[in-house]
Parts: C-alpha cells; structure tokens; sequence
DNA sequence: TATTGTTATACTCTATAACTATA
DNA sequence: TATAGTTATAGAGTATAACAATA
C-alpha cells in the first residue's frame, strides 16, 4: 500500500467495504433462520412494521414515502400486516380520505422479538472478544455511522 | 448501560448492528447508481457473475449451489449472462450432460469496474475523516471480519 | 437408474395506470 | 381540480415439477 493510498483511505476502503458487507450478510441471515411460530413476515413488511414502531402512527402514504416503495405497494404490506393483527386502521379525525395506522400489540411484541434475535447472534460473538478490542469497535462504530449518512 | 452490558457487548450489539446495516445497505445501493452504460444486472446476475470471476470455471450446478439459488433459477440467469457475452460455456471435456462456463473479458471486466465504483465512494468518503478516525477504522476492520466468520 | 441441465408453470413482490371517495 | 387510498394489471425473479440427454 502506498502512503498516499494510506492517507485518503483507498487500501482501507477495499478491506472496509469487504468486512462490513460481509458482517451485514451475516446479520440478515441471522434473522431467518429461528422462530418458525409467527408468521413469516417479508423484508417489507417487517421494516414497515418496524418503522410504524418507531414512529407511532403514520398514513399509509407517509409510511410508503418512508419504505421509498409505491403506495399501492404500501396497500399490500398493510393488508397483510392487518390481517396478522400486527398493525390497525382507524380514519383519520379531520379527513377522511387518509387513514391513520398504528401498531397492536402484537406487533410490537413481534418487532421487539425480531431485534432481540437479531442482536443476540452478535452479542454472543462481542463477548468472545477481548476488552481491548470491544472498545475498538466502541470507537468505530460512531464512524461507520457517519460514513453512511449524506 | 450497565457495567454487565458494557462487558458483554449488548449495548453495543445494538450500536454496531444498526451502523454495520446502514453502511452495508449504502454501499449496495452505490453500485446501481452510476454506470447507465453497461446491462442492468440484478444482484443475482452480479453476483454469480464475481463469483465465476474468482473461481474461473465452474458448472451450472456447482454455481447454484454457490449462490444458494436452485439449478432453473441459474439457467436463467447464465442464459442472460452469456446474451450479453459476459459468460461464455464450453462442454465438459469427459461428461456430456455437463457444461463448463467461463467468464469472457468483457465480464471480467464489467466485474472490476463495479467493484471499483463500489469502493470509489467509500474512499471519497474516508478521505473526509481524520486520520484518528481512519486509525479506529483500520483496527476494527479486521475485528468485523473475525466477527462475521464462524 | 441416477445425474445434469433445461423447459413449463406458478407464486411473490413491486411497479404503473385507472378508479373511487373526499377535499 | 387535486389528493389519499385502493383495485387492476404487468413484469421481474425464483421456486417446484416434468422432461431430455447422458452416465
């Protein structure tokens, strides 16, 4: 590797670009494989699921916007996602053209399962690691964050 | 977070999952903007692509178990290669039934050029951090890949 | 008979276009 | 007229089942 390649991070960005990708693979097969029980909710419609956690209560065109998918798309998750009980519709107070979606409770209990699974996978391999270099990842990880923003 | 959560890294299970996601996701999404020049290929088609790149040459079969698709889905997607003379088969040499497939210039080609517009952006973007940052990153680089295999 | 690859067919996911109800 | 949501329809991608050629 050559300095200047040190410097602007060309070297870094192959061996970067290699473990970061391989590491979110590992974490997206991870989701799968347990928890047959529930039912098998699509890559769409557990982010919609799980954004509609997060934020409380969205329309279903706020919800599309969000998903960056078309709204008769949204229309599909959200049929589903009713069906299962996992999400409600109710009309909106003041126009009703709109829809107000919010999540039941067994939703939030399935979202909260998901991530729990999820993160159980990676915090059994972090408590192999050394102190020294949990704290390294500690460090990395504001960074990597900052890289994927703009 | 607790000291027992500082230990054992589920805080940061938590913190580190969700960079490692967005950046992985951020990455995949720049090899599709540019480079309106060449074939759109799917990921499946991308994929099966670099990994013929890698291995040389390999059989229909042996490529779908790689890419963990199933033996029609890879027929598809060799017969797509090979119209835009990315891929090229020969029979097998002593086994009839068998077809040999190799990747012609222009693949290995269109191979390297994505892989280097992948990485364009990454490098631009560590070029912006400090050189501390840079450091934290070439440290944990190798932590990421210890964690992802296994 | 078993195996390799292909063809036939169906299902899932998402898109665009057209429609309904409301503003 | 414009907007929110839905329904109708089409295309891409992948699966299983059935088939042809070869071992």
């Amino acid at each position: 590797m050559t300095p200047s390649q040190h410097n602007s991070g060309a070297g870094l960005a192959t061996t970067l670009r290699i473990s970061v990708s391989r590491l979110a693979r590992r974490l997206r097969v991870e989701r799968l494989e347990p928890g047959l029980a529930e039912p098998a909710l699509s890559d769409t419609q557990l982010a919609a699921l799980a954004t509609l956690e997060r934020h409380g209560a969205m329309t279903p065109g706020e919800l599309a916007e969000h998903e960056k998918v078309q709204p008769p798309s949204m229309t599909r998750v959200i049929a589903a996602l009713a069906e299962w009980q996992l999400v409600r519709r109710a009309p909106h107070p003041s126009d009703r053209r709109q829809v107000v979606l919010t999540v039941t409770d067994g939703g939030r209990d399935l979202v909260h399962k998901v991530r729990r699974r999820r993160e159980a996978w990676l915090a059994r391999k972090l408590a192999e690691l050394s102190p020294e270099e949990r704290a390294t990842l500690r460090a990395a990880a504001p960074i990597l964050e900052k890289l994927s923003q703009s």
